[in-house]
DNA sequence: CTTTTCTCCTGTATGC
DNA sequence: TGCATACAGGAGAAAA
């Protein structure tokens, strides 16, 4: 599942392969690709037509291309988001079509293709204006598109504020692991690498944000930081030059998880086995031993 | 406003 | 072999 390391490997192919380059038509196959464009399927390929793409940023799990639209209006932004399954593709049009392409993407040179492929078409793209970011030390000199606004800065980037977001979490009433995956607090966390992070710091998922010491707190973002820049030095080895990757879990990093989908196998600091539970209709992993569950609430 | 639950979707794995 | 069911889960709407 894409989480901050796997959508930054996309990015990276995407200014290797994509940026710089003049977009001629593009072809959206159904409305629900673009389902979160204003204008729907039409306007999304029509407003793109014609455009330069001037780079490709992201925030959290949030990707976009700066578009410069032809007759020299306001960039604006290209805003994919990959969902669950999605991947962007940069194949030459006499390349076979894998199944479920929801988007492809001419361009005015000779090059490759981007194709939009979403098997549970969870993710989709919308054309929507650049706003300045609520940051001040924004490193994102066109701004952040509008549905991009309401997500916190990232771990990794330059405006992650750490004792703000401590703060944050501290007066939330809700568990340490939920917090982890609200996108409003920080942007890029997923089950993979909020599991992993937990894992590290030796924190049960259930414990109380409240009920965590500020050091805690931090520590367990220092973790999912770290664990995301790690995976990302794994991801980044494992894609292609024409195909701008999503391996479902990130390159070869899924070999180097501790904790997410180990149910049952040995605990790498103190061998108990892995435990699975269940959490918001979804799996969370655990060790036993240096990860106790909290009393109940 | 805050917090929780529900819904969207389909390939793969598992059980009877 | 065939069919039913569980599972994977990000995000936003809806409900509490």
């Amino acid at each position: 599942m894409p989480e901050l390391p796997e959508v930054e490997v996309v990015r990276r192919g995407l200014v290797e392969h994509v940026v710089g380059r003049t977009i001629t038509s593009v072809r959206l196959t159904g409305a629900r690709v673009a389902r979160r464009h204003e204008g729907g399927p039409v306007d999304l390929a029509d407003r793109l037509a014609g455009g330069r793409v001037l780079t490709a940023d992201r925030r959290g799990k949030y990707l976009w291309l700066v578009v410069a639209p032809p007759g020299g209006q306001d960039p604006h932004a290209l805003v994919v988001h990959l969902g669950m399954s999605g991947q962007l593709l940069v194949q030459h049009d006499w390349t076979p079509e894998p199944k479920h392409v929801h988007a492809r993407l001419d361009f005015a040179d000779d090059g490759p293709q981007l194709r939009f492929v979403d098997q549970r078409t969870f993710g989709g793209l919308a054309f929507t204006p650049l706003l300045s970011d609520r940051y001040a030390d924004s490193s994102h000199p066109y701004g952040v598109p509008q549905p991009v606004q309401h997500i916190g800065a990232d771990p990794l980037e330059p405006a992650f504020d750490q004792a703000g977001v401590i703060r944050s979490q501290k007066a939330r009433h809700t568990s340490i692991k939920r917090a982890l995956l609200d996108q409003s607090l920080v942007s890029g966390i997923g089950n993979i690498y909020a599991d992993e992070a937990l894992w590290r710091a030796g924190v049960h998922g259930l414990r109380a944000c409240s009920a965590l010491t500020k050091p805690a707190l931090g520590r367990v973002l220092d973790h999912a930081a770290q664990v995301m820049r790690e995976a990302l030095e794994q991801g980044g080895t494992s894609f292609d030059a024409l195909y701008v990757n999503i391996n479902g879990a990130s390159g070869y990093f899924d070999r180097s998880l501790d904790a997410y989908g180990q149910t049952g196998r040995p605990c790498a600091r103190c061998g108990a086995p892995i435990r699975r539970e269940e959490f918001m209709n979804r799996s969370s992993h655990s060790c036993p031993r240096c990860q106790p569950r909290p009393r109940l609430p």
